[in-house]
DNA sequence: CAAACTTTTTAAATTTTTTAAAAAGACTTT
DNA sequence: AAAGTCTTTTTAAAAAATTTAAAAAGTTTG
């Protein structure tokens, strides 16, 4: 009897994820979705309903036919702990069931590199967000996207926040009694484009996060590509270059000593003690990111010295895409991260390197797009991670005090 | 009726295909690699005893209880059609469902570059192979291993045998009267490291053929990856060197302009007039292929010049591992191809490759291995090809006269 | 404007899976 | 060394899911 609740509940959960990510479903879609048959599917539904999870949303368009009628989550039902962090900020969002931010965006000073009580100051953060929620019973996960080589299966980074003995999801999730979900920053912006973004419904898709360094994530056979260890997507530190510029890997003409909106802002300077002519003001070798972010800006709105300085990059990227191109053959690349905020004009020089260094046949269906999720991906992205999980989180009753569904 | 006869039959296909794969399998073993339950397996497998197609082969060791009964096909139940091309050879053999290659293989002269009359040779030839085979409704298809773009899906190679109209798969089919399946060269060496070779039972692997150019074939997920078009894999032609040598594909710098068994053979010829010592006589630029052959040999046997020139190529091949290491994070690099009949000389300049090239926790995990497959790898994965296809076959009875299971 | 065509929804029949029990073999303990 | 315990496979009965067919609800076309 336990038993059957039990895989009842796993299927239910199942119901509540694909909802999650399409906002509303007809019975029919549900079915194909979850691969059960369609009496099984309306009477899970039913079954929903009558717990209040799920509640008839109206009829969408008819194809042809009867009208078909649509399900959706109920408003308050659910709600996620979304976290992006990078090297010196955490940023820290509530999530509700239909995938909007609700309330303020937090951001904190937390320091990852040679910082031993980085661990500590995350739990402190984390313990006082979720102490300030309204229905904290609704929170259903925590999901945190952070830089490094993180084993997202067992819940360790290796770069960064290590741990003296268990893993760091194990020592989040001793203090903060919620399931806690890790994964590496571009691989959750690739899964916020496959899920909300460019990628919606493509299968073999290479989303490039354009940050500080430059992160790949690998979208393959419709699902996030990790590989053995689950590093795959390492990007930044491939030689392409013959430049003898040393990197901070430690090696020589790392794809990131050429390109990465630090080199970008860096040579932005260089040019302007030069004395090239440019809107931008007050760049400083001691606010990198500030210039960064200026630079983005003007080139949105047609600077030409700063678009000159982000086309010398961006060939280079595209030097690496070539490359990814011949060995994965994408259908699409997406260009996002912080560096999509400056707009269309990645794509042509992009589209220069790919058509120098490509074979033609291997480029011919290639896309190359920009991302319209902008700085919020990584956290839309961290929440997708929650839900991705969300039938193991129902399994894994260990994990919380409660059942979520009953 | 009809309907349900077609879905048995599926079933015995998926179970005849899985039994292929595995020699012989346990019911238990049959009912998780077909999804279905015992009852449903057992009641499958005794059909095809019934129908002779399968028997009873013994029992297995116990792992510490009940004796599995093991199942296998029959003795001369099924015969396929191997076809492994390159640019000026077409080697054929007929494989049962052993996966051991029965009589001879043939060996035919078949340019495929600038040949307009190449695949009216190849119909030729194949028409020729089946007609003298002694049991020719065993036949169950014809594979064709082939170099060029091949999109396996639609039946077409983009660089070769290009038909005027309808697929070139269409094309054989109708001729032949068999189903016909194409691939490209290196995938399906790929294929027959996965199912037959050191990928048994490996999720994430990346295959090195090495030959006249250099090929990859992606196992990803413990199944081929093929990307978008099917071209995924394209290895020979990444931009990895600056040295100025135009590329038989119009760019410089490809891999292939520094590492394959040409490039091997003619710097060894270069060397040789240099007057450099070694067990190796008369190389002629005008035999590369006898050449390379001669030097692979020679290195295997320890002959320190062959394995010089080897292990400069296998360096840079080494180089782009480093890249597919960072990319894919695979656990494990076969060198296969023609050039594995050198052995193991090529492993060490490899690692060092890996080692300069790559961040060390990328590459942690990463085993590198010779294959054992040797020569008869492309005709063994062509055959694998059919058989992966077998439901299909089974399904699709408009592409063959016959029921195959009946 | 009604007939033909689509598609969703509901209901009954069949099939499949699940569960439990029995059978067969290997390991452990006295 | 023998009996009992533990595994694992096999068989048989109960439960659940899928398949199939029919009905209901909309659209489109002649």
């Amino acid at each position: 009897m336990a038993l059957i609740t039990h895989k009842k509940n796993l299927f239910y959960a199942q119901l509540t994820r694909h909802l999650f990510f399409h906002n509303h479903l007809s019975s029919t879609e549900l079915s194909e979705l979850t691969g059960k048959s369609i009496p099984v599917t309306t009477q899970g539904l039913n079954e929903l309903i009558k717990k209040g999870k799920v509640f008839e949303s109206g009829f969408a368009e008819s194809t042809g036919g009867r009208k078909p009628l649509l399900y959706s989550l109920t408003e308050g039902s659910l709600l996620i702990v979304s976290v992006a962090m990078d090297q010196l900020i955490t940023k820290i969002a509530l999530i509700n069931e239909k995938n909007e931010i609700v309330g303020e965006i937090e951001k904190h000073n937390l320091k990852l590199a040679d910082n031993p009580s980085s661990i500590a100051e995350l739990i402190k953060i984390l313990k006082n967000f979720v102490s300030r929620i309204n229905k904290p019973d609704k929170v259903v996960g925590i999901g945190i996207g952070m830089p490094g080589f993180v084993d997202s299966l067992k819940g360790v980074n290796y770069s960064f926040l290590q741990t003296e003995n268990g893993t760091l999801v194990e020592a989040l999730e001793n203090e903060l009694h919620l399931p806690v979900f890790i994964e590496n920053d571009s691989s959750l912006i690739a899964l916020a484009e496959l899920r909300w973004g460019a990628a919606y419904g493509r299968k073999n898709v290479m989303v490039i996060n354009i940050g500080w360094g430059v992160g790949l994530g690998i979208i393959s056979k419709g699902e996030l590509f990790k590989g053995h260890d689950g590093f795959a997507g390492e990007f930044s530190h491939i030689s392409l270059f013959d430049n003898q510029k040393l990197c901070s890997c430690g090696k020589y003409g790392c794809l990131e000593t050429e390109t990465s909106l630090v080199v970008i802002a860096q040579k932005a300077i260089k040019k302007m003690t030069e004395g090239e002519l440019t809107v931008l003001k007050n760049l400083s070798e001691n606010r990198i990111e500030e210039g960064a972010r200026k630079i983005l800006k003007a080139a949105k709105e047609g600077d030409k010295f700063s678009i000159e300085v982000i086309s010398e990059s961006a060939y280079h990227i595209g030097r690496g895409i070539s490359i990814l191109i011949h060995l994965l053959n994408p259908e699409l690349v997406i260009i996002s991260g912080i560096g999509s905020l400056a707009g269309k004009v990645w794509i042509a020089p992009v589209q220069i390197a790919i058509n120098e260094h490509c074979i033609p046949k291997m480029a011919e269906h290639t896309e190359i797009k920009i991302s319209k999720l902008g700085e919020e991906a990584a956290l839309i992205g961290a929440a997708a991670l929650v839900m991705e999980h969300f039938e193991e989180i129902n399994i894994n009753l260990k994990k919380i005090e409660k059942v979520l569904i009953n």
